[in-house]
DNA sequence: ATAGGGTTAG
């Protein structure tokens, strides 16, 4: 009895230390432990797989679970769920398969959560089908959907442009008495409809949460801010700021940057460094994405010389830049005039291994066609294997400017081919600009796919 | 043990 107790003493300790990511502390706990007698359970090696998965990597998660075996500890659902987790953080789906291989492998079945983060895995990898097929055939028909199942579902649909499928689901499992919302489903629907620039939709669920006796939380406030500054309503936006400071949920980065970020990104400089002042008066810490925040504004004021002592102070602190900071720096070089500084800037980037620099090739192109050398960005546009509706977009317009109508309308048709779209008015002005030099087959041809891809969406 | 808020480009 007395062993038991102390067993669970223990796991309270390592918990705690966990939550507060001191992880070596943890261990130092139950080595002491071990001396006096207590030995580990299943819970305290739980605990850590979970801290050092979350924490760490799954790597290290692994070494916890080898330890746990030789220790003759039998893992569980639980260990695995916690592994699971670490390889979906990695976005490493052959990480997650060999996970439930080896639970198969044991005879440890997996759960509704186990599924949970699977899905969750293959929606952030951008395959939302195989999330929905791990849906039906593994969590409908033979489990049974939690309410992380479905907002995570939510969450999954949003990010991947079906915020539209997410919204009809949501009132359909809510008409069928299926699903009570919880506030976390408020968060996801009012921040999907705004990124999707639904914004009456978005107000529509923000009654909603209003009327269901929730009370909104950091996150709420913090995307109805976002949604107020997006959609130009400043003085509305700071009154949202200082409802959320009132009520003491300004106790991390997150409102401090929205403000100054949107601030910086309509020319309001000032306010954008008083706001950040008042975060770092508050003395909250900075982390990357305040940095890439402040490095963003220097870049705006062409004060590359700033930036510099930024991105040793980011070292120092023990910080890693990262692809935010190195795309604000390659359009910061650009804005200065200094191509050929943001040309070498993005080819360092790509020795640094991030999954996409689809942003950063964006920002160049662009550039270069703003500053005339618009045979360089079609080659760079060539050459890169990404392109997204912003890069045809940007290379388009900016063609159509300086009157170069023909290769304009063959990006603009390479766009439609690839199945992407431009924004109608540049859509426009290609047409009606090569009617005006005279190619009219080309106007024709452009015009047909145009109104074939109208029909195809 | 899984799900939600802040940073880059047209």
């Amino acid at each position: 009895m007395v062993c038991k107790l102390s067993t669970r003493l223990m796991n309270i300790c390592v918990s705690s230390l966990c939550k507060l990511q001191q992880l070596e502390k943890a261990e130092s706990i139950i080595i002491d432990a071990i001396r006096l007698g207590t030995l580990p359970d299943v819970v305290t090696y739980n605990t850590l797989v979970a801290a050092y998965c979350r924490f760490v990597d799954l790597d290290s998660g692994y070494l916890i679970l080898n330890r746990m075996k030789e220790a003759k500890i039998t893992p569980n659902v639980i260990t695995y769920n916690s592994l699971l987790a670490g390889a979906s953080k990695e976005l490493s789906l052959s990480k997650c398969l060999k996970l439930l291989n080896e639970m198969d492998k044991i005879g440890i079945s997996p759960d509704v959560w186990s599924y949970n983060t699977l899905m969750h895995c293959f929606f952030r990898l951008g395959k939302p089908e195989e999330a929905q097929k791990i849906f039906q055939d593994n969590i409908f028909n033979k489990l049974s959907p939690s309410s992380t199942t479905f907002n995570t579902i939510f969450t999954g649909l949003c990010k991947n442009g079906y915020t539209h499928n997410a919204l009809t689901l949501f009132r359909s499992l809510q008409r069928n008495g299926i699903f009570t919302p919880e506030l976390i489903t408020y968060n996801i629907l009012i921040d999907g409809l705004c990124k999707s620039g639904q914004l009456r939709a978005a107000r529509s669920i923000l009654k909603e949460l209003g009327q269901s006796g929730l009370e909104p939380n950091a996150s709420t406030y913090t995307t109805v801010m976002k949604y107020c500054f997006r959609s130009k309503k400043f003085e509305e936006g700071i009154e949202v700021f200082h409802e959320m400071k009132k009520n003491g949920y300004t106790y991390d980065a997150f409102p401090y940057c929205t403000v100054s970020s949107a601030f910086a990104k309509t020319g309001k400089l000032k306010d954008a460094y008083k706001f950040f002042e008042l975060m770092t008066k508050k003395g909250i810490e900075k982390d990357i994405v305040s940095y890439n925040i402040l490095v963003n504004m220097y870049c705006i004021e062409g004060r590359l010389d700033k930036v510099d002592d930024l991105l040793l102070e980011i070292e120092e602190s023990g910080l890693k830049c990262d692809q935010y900071t190195h795309t604000t720096l390659v359009d910061g070089l650009c804005r200065i005039g200094n191509i050929d500084g943001a040309l070498e800037h993005l080819k360092y980037m790509d020795t640094l291994g991030f999954d996409s620099n689809l942003v950063a090739y964006n920002c160049m192109v662009d550039r270069l066609c703003k500053v005339g050398c618009s045979n360089t960005a079609l080659e760079i546009y060539e050459k890169m294997e990404e392109k997204d509706s912003i890069t045809y977009t940007s290379i388009v317009h900016n063609l159509c400017k300086e009157r170069n109508f023909l290769t304009a309308s063959k990006v603009l048709l390479a766009c439609l081919n690839r199945g992407m779209r431009v924004l109608r008015g540049t859509q426009r002005v290609v047409v009606k600009g090569l009617q005006s030099s005279g190619l009219y087959s080309e106007a024709r041809k452009v015009q047909a796919k145009i109104r074939l891809a109208r029909i195809i969406d």
